[in-house]
DNA sequence: CGAAGTTATCTATTTATCTAGACAACTTCA
DNA sequence: TGAAGTTGTCTAGATAAATAGATAACTTCG
């Protein structure tokens, strides 16, 4: 096993508690610490990373604080038996547009904000427009009170004149593209990263600041290609697994 | 808003540097600081991050080590690198091929280490094993001098009994399959997550402790939808994105 | 029961990070 | 040329993070 040292942890920017705790979430994620299972000591895990023991209850605290793990006074820190429901959101390859990229049934999502701007260059560019007048929507996703993630909508304002209006009756892109005559529309590309959250993502999101997001980047057209809305979408990776799925070409 | 950014940044394990760095690499990432372009001015900086002139200059201190901007006295900080290299996931992804479709010939790909393991249940399950006997590889890929993604394979050792020897001989894990009379596998399914990047992840990426990786868990199979192989893969995050591959709506 | 091992809590001190202000060196542009 | 704006460097002080040691409360097991 492989431990970092205060040589590589130190002017890291990272605390070494934090470095900790993503460490051991890893080991969970990584089913090498399964539910129920005991955590190391906070002796033995202040040894193995060279920290005081308190920096280690500081890492541990942390856990605890996410759910993943309990302590025990006297026995110990264990793995959580349940571990916590994780949203698994698929990301639509084809046009299934009712469900889609909403995911689950229940999400809700909410419209923000909508604003006329001038669209940044490669945004205007994937959407053909050559005057970069530009629609922009802010919305956010949540399914049983937990904020999952917020998007951000470009639309050519001379192709959706009226998607602004629409958008604040219906509250939902969907529905505010159908209102527009809009009644298919593909997924053309997708493309996803992940990064840290800034501080207004992870407001929006409940997060912590520093935080991981995973940013889905994807552009929508009509069936002949006509692009349509340029969508940036981050969610928090904490909650959220992408599925993808693979359709057959036949 | 800024106050209460400082309440809440504080406490978080993450200096306020590093956020400010991470966004900033963030933005590069996704091609909205393109190369050539003035990076904010370390006032403007502190000033929007409400940090001191020093962190924000300390921010752009490990932009400027990780060779992402450069910095000219009097004149500014520009952006001098790329975006985030695009690694596509589809119905015929291969970790050998899918990176470097630039034709770069760079891209090369290694086995760590390949053993005969009890697979955890859930991978057992998945790839139909009643006995959860297991091989289970372990790889790396770099293309361009950067060391990109290493990958977990799991095979079923009673149905790919050669897989083993194949890999040493062969180094690639499409070659193997080949060797072992498996002319053609599809990717069933993918998800993708997001987290920190495990001490031991970091080192094989050459990464600094601490940061994100990209995690795909996939599971590819015959065309009939025998599963062969089940595969995680983490890619250093700030290195790449993952293109999704949209079947043309013909 | 008693010993050993565990988490919980407290105080004090050291070290690292962030803030504050000043000035120098350099570039750009009027 | 001069003024404004930029990065580079220095000193000093304030705040946050980590260390160090001690003790209490609880569990497990011989």
């Amino acid at each position: 096993m492989t431990e970092f040292e205060l040589g590589s942890r130190s002017n890291s920017g990272y605390s070494a508690w934090r470095l900790i705790t993503e460490e051991l979430r890893g080991e969970i994620a990584e089913n090498r610490l399964r539910a129920g299972d005991h955590l190391p000591t906070e002796n033995m895990l202040a040894e193995r990373y060279s920290v005081n023991r308190h920096t280690a209850r500081q890492a541990i605290a942390a856990l605890v604080e996410d759910g993943l793990v309990e302590s025990q006074r006297g026995s110990g820190t264990f793995v959580t038996s349940e571990p916590a429901r994780l949203h698994q959101i698929g990301l639509r390859t084809r046009l299934t547009r009712s469900l889609g990229d909403d995911g689950s049934a229940s999400a809700s999502s909410r419209v923000l904000s909508s604003t006329i701007e001038e669209a940044p260059e490669d945004i205007a560019r994937r959407l053909g427009l050559p005057h970069r007048k530009a629609i922009r929507v802010e919305t956010t996703r949540s399914t049983g009170g937990l904020h999952i993630a917020v998007g951000t909508h470009w639309f050519d304002v001379e192709r959706l004149p009226d998607i602004a209006t629409a958008l604040r009756r219906t509250g939902s892109v969907t529905a505010a593209l159908r209102a527009c005559g809009i009644e298919d529309y593909v997924r053309t590309s997708t493309v996803v990263g992940a990064r840290h959250a800034t501080a207004s993502e992870a407001e929006l999101l409940s997060l912590r600041p520093g935080a991981i997001v995973l940013v889905t980047e994807a552009l929508d057209g009509l069936p002949d290609g006509t692009p349509l809305q340029h969508l940036v979408t981050r969610f928090a990776a904490q909650h959220v697994r992408l599925d993808i799925e693979h359709p057959s070409a036949d």
